[in-house]
DNA sequence: ACATTACATTCCCATATAGGAATATGTCAA
DNA sequence: TTGACATATTCCTATATGGGAATGTAATGT
């Protein structure tokens, strides 16, 4: 089989770093299209797809006027991502606490 | 251009659900290869080939013992994910709070 | 009606899988 | 040495891109 596609869930879909720049650009308020290709300087197939990707997952939401259509961050759907990676939080702050005790031991023993 | 590489970052590296099990379960000690294999009912080569993709990118560490190679998560490298996503917190707690006033006037409009 | 603006979709292609099967490499035990 | 055990790598293949170019579609202005 080949990879997951980009549209079965958040994580995939995140994967792409322009679609987190327009999920960065997209959570500070909404915009149509063309300002999102004016902003982070992409061709407007591409940016359309993105957000196809996006939408697909929820992670975006859209709100049509006349003939703009303007996007917005769904920040409840990066929730999930954030909890998963959260689960890891307590272990990294134990790893600090181990390398600083080294550090610290290091230097003890560097000025004996 | 196709997809990036798995191997170029920790977001294209965790997008695969069979390495974020790897990782949740290594989180806890690290474990010879076989373990894995037996815990997550994998295919021996799939798991070092996951192993290798999640090494590549700097989420586990390696420990070799005799014919065994211990893996250990590094939940160091998971903390830009967490980081990324704790950006977007803020948002997703003023939606809620968006939402439950919504649901909370709809109900007083109900009761009139 | 017609040109223009704003987006979306389609086609083409080079590239990167993930899984399965087979094989290679490295280590220990008798 | 030889065989068993533990892990890694290589081949093969179907599939899913992401970018570029071209085209489709819908709404607006004149």
């Amino acid at each position: 089989m080949a990879r997951a596609a980009t549209t079965s869930d958040a994580f995939n879909a995140i994967a792409e770093p322009r679609r987190r720049e327009i999920l960065t650009l997209l959570i500070v308020r909404e915009r149509p299209v063309n300002e999102i290709v004016a902003e982070l300087r992409l061709d407007q197939p591409s940016v359309s797809k993105h957000l196809r990707v996006l939408r697909d997952v929820g992670l975006v939401r859209v709100r049509c006027d006349g003939r703009r259509k303007f996007y917005r961050t769904n920040a409840e759907a990066i929730r999930p991502l954030h909890e998963w990676a959260a689960a890891f939080e307590r272990y990294w702050s134990h790893q600090l606490i181990r390398v600083k005790e080294r550090a610290e031991r290091a230097a003890a023993q560097e000025s004996k």
